[in-house]
DNA sequence: AAACACACATACCAATCGGTATTTTTTGTA
DNA sequence: TACAAAAAATACCGATTGGTATGTGTGTTT
């Protein structure tokens, strides 16, 4: 009925991505997991070879789901500015695109994780990191293009247009309320997009 | 040595609500919090009538270390200008504040109880929707007091400064890196509290 | 059609979970 | 110093945790 199985262990994914963003690593059990599925635990461990591995493809696939479509949207610009203003039109939409999975899976997986997995907190650290480099690189090729002043530091404002994202993405999960990133994204374009453009 | 201790409770609060604060409600165990306190589990039910109750309590511990002292520093400042200045300047140092228990107490049961624990999940909504109405007070009495514009949307401005203060902090604790906060608290007297005012 | 390999189910494992009942220790008081 | 009451330790509970070893059925190969 919905999308064709490609196999199992996508079918798996397919149901067992959004619990592990909603209730976080410990918080999914594999009780949790068979129940999702309808399948028995030997038959998700025939596919995976333990929860963190599960874990960390289930990961893979919520960004895939949430982040990779504004990488590919990025690209697809061609002015820096043209760039900068993609990130906020995505993300006018991103509250309802993510609801599905119950919120940001950049922001759940480097809350979650820190002190419980290494491993899963290094992959949510390193998405962060190349957000921010994405935004430093699009910023810094404004300033060759001469579409961006040339004094406007690169970094401070990557920082701050991510902090605006995921702040208001937080606080528009936690009231259920998108207006919090409709909001951000407005003040984006107008106090930052547009104040540091030649 | 440390602080007097006034109770066995008080003694197990300040020792297992940065674990909570850490690892989260699920992700924290009796075992951790009996490790924490060389007592034994007779000891902390004798105290508390559950886990629930124990996270609860730390969850109010938490708030009185990172954020009550916010609110005092507020209520003694004359202006509604200062009172903005207080918030910003107050979060320049929330980083180290908050270090030593992991970060954000808002943040992290924001996120880590939505669909977990209710009776918690509800008392970080309503420390954020506390947080937001004091910031909107705040800037309608400067209307009123003819500090800010009087077309200024103080809601608005209060949801963005909530925003970038909590998406920077979760930030600075996925790097370990203060300067997010540094960053966004610039930002805001800048880009907010200077353009408001009249 | 016999043999095999694979996918999944069943059954089981020790360890740990949150919680409780009981016993022991400590403390305050007469 | 005797005694009662509170506090903490011990010992235990059923349920669940992540994980594994063993069955079992099914489709493929020769």
């Amino acid at each position: 009925m919905s999308t064709n199985i490609v196999s199992t262990s996508e079918y798996i994914l397919e149901k067992i991505a959004p619990i592990f963003n909603k209730q976080g690593y410990i918080g999914t059990s594999l009780s949790d997991l068979t129940k999702a599925t309808g399948l028995t635990k030997g038959a998700i461990y025939c596919n995976f070879t333990n929860k963190e591995a599960l874990a960390l493809k289930a990961f893979d696939r919520n960004v895939s789901l949430a982040i990779l479509p504004l990488f590919k949207l990025i690209k697809n610009q061609k002015s820096s500015l043209q760039k900068l203003y993609s990130v906020t039109i995505y993300h006018r939409t991103y509250y309802n695109l993510v609801k599905e999975i119950g919120g940001c899976p950049m922001l759940r997986v480097g809350m979650d994780t820190k002190y419980i997995n290494p491993l899963l907190f290094n992959r949510a650290q390193k998405l962060s990191l190349k957000f921010t480099n994405g935004l430093i690189d699009i910023i810094n090729e404004g300033i060759d293009n001469n579409e961006i002043q040339k004094n406007i530091n690169a970094k401070e404002n990557a920082k701050l247009i991510l902090s605006l994202i995921e702040g208001s993405s937080l606080l528009a999960f936690t009231h259920n309320d998108n207006s919090y990133m409709l909001n951000a994204m407005d003040f984006i374009d107008e106090a930052i997009i547009k104040k540091i453009q030649v």
